[in-house]
DNA sequence: ATTGGCAGTCTGATCGAGCGAGTGCCAGCA
DNA sequence: TGCTGGCACTCGCTCGATCAGACTGCCAAT
């Protein structure tokens, strides 16, 4: 067990860490903290951290330096979670109020929250639970080939390049088109499915196989709101504090581009009470060992959620970032929820 | 004027040092290529393109390193465009054509071409000149605010949100989808303002407002199919390469992040009788001096195109480069031009 | 025009010394 | 029991010096 005392040296040693990079020796922490006691004794205490493995030395005699667990520490003890200054919120509603459409709203908060942080944010589509269909239109893009397009409810768009087993002329388009509105518009989601299995009996029979190759598209378009997307920016950022890795930030940015690994990351870290999650050092993947996730949950409308976050290097300032994380996930809750 | 062989020196100098990053010097070149004369003739030679700033000496007496001017003229001179190995066109043909929307024929585009290059591959969407609209369907999202979704016949789908100044039942927003579609299904984009315009007085006075928030909207739409996007993949590969970088990869980083620079950048390049044109160094921007640039163009249907490219360090496999460049953006010419 | 030879120059690696920061431990004190 | 000052010791880092190696530039000869 470490005494009070030791947990505030702790606090310190992090403090001092995540602003100057260096590794902080006894003596810096009297001089720049207001500990009533002499350099010998929070070496004492240093002693019982590292018995501890809350921080450690790089080499024999030289300054401690906070390991993955002193973080966790850190952050369970001390993230006070200070809300941001008027200022930043200012920013924020400013900011993100322009925003014209769905995709806007994203692109906006993500580069919102890598410039409040310094690090990379990352924002998740959200996975649309029960919506509904709401219109389906269909392209022709070339004799055989046409394109689907799938509105939902929520607003949500997505689209997709089908190759016909014959040559659709604009009357087969045109009743396709009006059948598949009557069939489906309205439905929720898991209902297409089904309706689309049933299809093709309302059509001519030289005309089923072409529509058994629409109703597979369809499927594909509800699988498409099962499956995740991410918006990221801010991927400069890793590089300048690259000095930060004792490896390679490459296989950082790696596992970025690699949006599966995040999408996981993402989909097991739970949101705690205060709004907020970090997963340090190796807490994550291996690619991500070096690292530290900073994540919130945001709601679009009553029943569909999605995680939002920032990543960096596990010496990163966790009160701010957690910070302006949770303000970030409230606005854009905020911005989304009205219903 | 330089001579033959020495042109045939900086070719070796160029290929050596893109293998090695290390200056090459006389013996080396001696060494690794049949020239049928000695290393003071070479030697000879390098003072002549020194002279004519092709290439420079990083430090007195180390060897030489080629210039911007110095990959320019071998660029012009000597890029051969052999076509792809068998097994690479191969490779493209597989990877593209699993593509299910213009979408996803974009991603795995850009993943490819970072691929085939190990550099940051970056494709820019298709401006549609002359398409028309296909459809256009709104979504109220809460009582006063409406999602409007634009399609054109080309396939492009744009979304966005408006605050109507009124609560717009269900009924109006039927009225008002079904004559938007009435009066603008089929025109081409360029008519679509003067429609818009005139929208307001087919309805009630005290709708005219919110149809006006609506036109308003559409003109919007419009607008983003004049603005262009792009997409990258790769930029772990420029930290992988960031020893080719003099200062610090991040501002190149950052550029990429403003995709305002490269969208100017692929605007100023004309594609060349080859099918691909480079930017070397200070050719491009201060942000970008440090980099080169290699792009093609490829065409949707008839009368729209765009263009794809690689960036990385000057230092670059520019023949392998211009050949996966100039392969990709035919593929995809070819995937997206079947009319 | 080309060549071999040679002197000169600069880089990068290696080594050792000295410095300084910081620790661990111990004996003394409240 | 907890805190303190003192002290010896350990390393990592920096600096300067040295040395080997790689090239160049020039020159005289072919």
């Amino acid at each position: 067990m470490v005494s009070e005392r030791a947990l505030h040296v702790l606090r310190a040693i992090v403090h001092d860490y995540v602003a100057s990079r260096e590794p902080v020796g006894s003596k810096a922490i009297v001089d720049r903290h207001q500990f009533g006691v002499s350099a010998a004794t929070i070496r004492n205490d240093m002693a019982l951290l590292e018995e501890e493995e809350l921080i450690a030395a790089p080499h024999t005699s030289s300054g401690r330096v906070p390991t993955d667990k002193g973080y966790r520490v850190f952050v369970d003890q001390f993230a006070d979670l200070r809300p941001l200054s008027a200022a930043q919120r200012q920013a924020i509603s400013a900011f993100l109020d322009q925003s014209v459409d769905l995709d806007d709203v994203f692109a906006r908060t993500v580069r919102l929250l890598s410039h409040l942080t310094n690090q990379v944010a990352l924002v998740q589509y959200p996975t649309l639970g029960n919506a509904r269909v709401r219109h389906i239109e269909l392209v022709p893009m070339s004799a055989t080939r046409l394109m689907t397009v799938f509105i939902t409810d929520g607003g949500r768009v997505d689209q997709r390049i089908i190759e016909l087993p014959l040559e659709a002329d604009e009357a087969f388009v045109g009743e396709l088109r009006a059948k598949l509105n009557a069939a489906l518009a309205g439905q929720v989601l898991s209902e297409v499915p089904q309706v689309a299995a049933s299809l093709a009996d309302r059509f001519a029979p030289d005309r089923r196989e072409a529509v058994g190759v629409v109703a597979e598209a369809l499927l594909g378009h509800v699988d498409a709101h099962r499956t995740d997307r991410l918006v990221m920016a801010g991927a400069a950022n890793l590089v300048r504090t690259e000095g930060d890795f004792a490896g390679s930030v490459y296989p950082v940015l790696e596992a970025l581009e690699e949006q599966v690994t995040l999408l996981k990351l993402f989909s097991e870290m739970q949101v705690d009470e205060h709004g907020v999650t970090t997963r340090i050092g190796r807490e994550n993947d291996e690619a991500l060992k070096e690292t530290a996730v900073v994540t919130s949950a945001y709601r679009v409308g009553t029943d569909s959620s999605a995680k939002l976050g920032v990543l960096g290097p596990t010496r990163m300032d966790y009160s701010n970032n957690m910070a302006a994380v949770r303000a970030v996930a409230r606005y854009v809750s905020r911005l989304l929820g009205e219903e």
